[in-house]
DNA sequence: GTCAAAGCTGACGAACTAGTCGTATTTTCC
DNA sequence: GGAAAATACGACTAGTTCGTCAGCTTTGAC
C-alpha cells in the first residue's frame, strides 16, 4: 500500500574515506532530529540535507531514497531493543518470570524515553514497511523470545509454545508503542509496567499448568 | 506532529436536499474504495471526488480538508466497534470471562475481515490524530471495559481496577490491529484468539483473588 | 607536483497536491 | 413561469516533494 511497488532500501554505495563516513554519520543524526523535532509529515531529503549540513546530491549518494534512510533509522533502533531483550531474557542467574518482569520494566521505561522518535519512525512505516529487508528483520526478532520460553516450559508442545511465544512477543510491543504515545509520569510507568508484567507472568504461569 | 498545529476536522455544512446527501454518501463510500486499493499515501481528494463521480468543489462544500474525510471514516469505524463490544459484554446472561473470551473471538474476527481499511486508516491517522474531536472519542471509549469490570470485581479498589480495564482495552485493540495486519487462516485467527482469551481472562481471575 | 578517483554541490525538472472561486445548473417555492 | 436559494462544477493557483546531473573540489598514491 505503499506509493512504490517494493521499496529499494539497501545501500547505494559505502563511504570509502573517512569524510564519507562522517557524511552518513552526520546525514542519520539529522534524520533523527527532523523526525523528532518535525514529525514524519515533514521528513524530507532537502531538510535532513540542510540540518545536516550537507548536499541534497551528497546525501543522495549513500542512500537510494527516502525510505532508506528511515529504514536504517528503524534497523539501528530494532538492533538496540533487541540487545536490551536478549540481555536480560538470558540473564539464567535470574528466575524467568523475574526476568520477565525485568524485561517488561526495562523495555516500557526505553520505550517512553524515545516516545518522540519511535512515533515518528511508526507514522513513516508505510514508507518502508514492505522491503524485503524490514519483513526479514521482524523475523529475527521473534527468535528471542521462543528461546527464552522453551527453557522455562520445555514440557509444553512446541506448537502451543511458539504461539504464547509470538503472542507475548506482540503483546508486548504493542502495549509499550501504545501506552509510551501519550506522556507518562514516573508513577504511571511503574505501575503500568507491573500491571502488565502480572498480566504477562501470569499467563506463562497457566501455560505451566 | 502533524503539518497543522490543530487540524480542523468539523463538518462544513451540512446537506439540506437529498441529492447533497447522496452526495456525501457516495463521497465516503469512494473514500473508503481510494483508501484500500489505494493505500494511504495515494488517498487524496481527486481522486475521491474522480470515483464518487462528483468534482473537487462540491467535495470541498461538505469536508473542510482532507483530514475530516478521514476523520469520518474513523469514527464510523469506532462506532461499529463500539457497538459490537458492548452488545457482548452487557449481555448478562453469559458469565462474565465467557463474555469476555466471545468479546476477543468476535473483535479479532472482524478486525481480521476489514483489515484492508483499517491499515489504510491508521496510516493516514497522523493526518487527524490531534482533532479535538478524536482524542474526545477515544476516551469515550475506554468506559464501556471500566463497566464490566466494576460489575466482575467489585471489590477490588477502584485505582487498580481502572489501570486493569485500560490496561486490558489497550492490549485487546492492540494486539487486535497488529495481528490483523498480515493475512490469516480461519485457524489462526481461532488459535490466536484464544490464547488472547486465555490471557485476558486469567490477568481478570488473577485480580479477583 | 600531478592526476585520476572519490566526493560534493545545488539549481533544476517533473510530478503531485490541497484547496479556491467564478460560473453554470438544479431545486424549491410562490 | 420565474426568482432566489442551494448545489455542483472544474480549471486554476501556489506550493511542496523527490531525485538527477553536469560540473566543481578534495584526497592520496606515485
Amino acid at each position: 500500500m505503499t506509493d512504490r511497488r517494493t521499496t529499494r532500501v539497501a545501500s547505494r554505495k559505502s563511504p570509502q574515506q573517512a569524510r564519507s563516513n562522517q557524511l552518513v554519520e552526520a546525514v542519520l543524526d539529522a534524520a533523527v532530529q527532523v523526525l523528532t523535532k518535525e514529525g514524519a509529515q515533514r521528513f524530507t531529503t532537502a531538510r535532513v540535507a540542510e540540518r545536516a549540513g550537507v548536499s541534497v546530491g551528497s546525501l543522495y549518494q549513500y542512500f537510494p531514497n527516502k525510505a532508506a534512510i528511515l529504514f536504517r533509522l528503524q534497523s539501528d533502533e530494532w538492533q538496540r531493543t533487541s540487545a536490551l531483550l536478549r540481555g536480560i531474557l538470558e540473564d539464567r542467574a535470574t528466575p524467568p518470570l523475574a526476568r520477565l518482569r525485568r524485561l517488561v520494566h526495562a523495555f516500557i521505561r526505553s520505550e517512553c524515553e524515545e516516545a518522540a522518535i519511535r512515533t515518528a519512525l511508526s507514522d513513516a512505516a508505510p514508507l518502508y514497511r514492505d522491503a524485503p529487508e524490514a519483513i526479514a528483520a521482524k523475523a529475527e526478532n521473534a527468535e528471542i523470545f521462543r528461546t527464552f520460553l522453551r527453557e522455562t516450559l520445555p514440557d509444553v508442545p512446541d506448537d502451543k509454545r511458539m504461539l504464547a511465544g509470538r503472542l507475548i512477543k506482540m503483546t508486548f510491543s504493542e502495549v509499550g508503542s501504545s501506552f509510551s504515545e501519550t506522556p507518562r509520569t514516573e508513577a504511571e510507568i511503574e505501575a503500568w509496567s507491573d500491571a502488565l508484567a502480572d498480566m504477562l507472568c501470569g499467563y506463562v504461569e497457566r501455560l505451566g499448568r
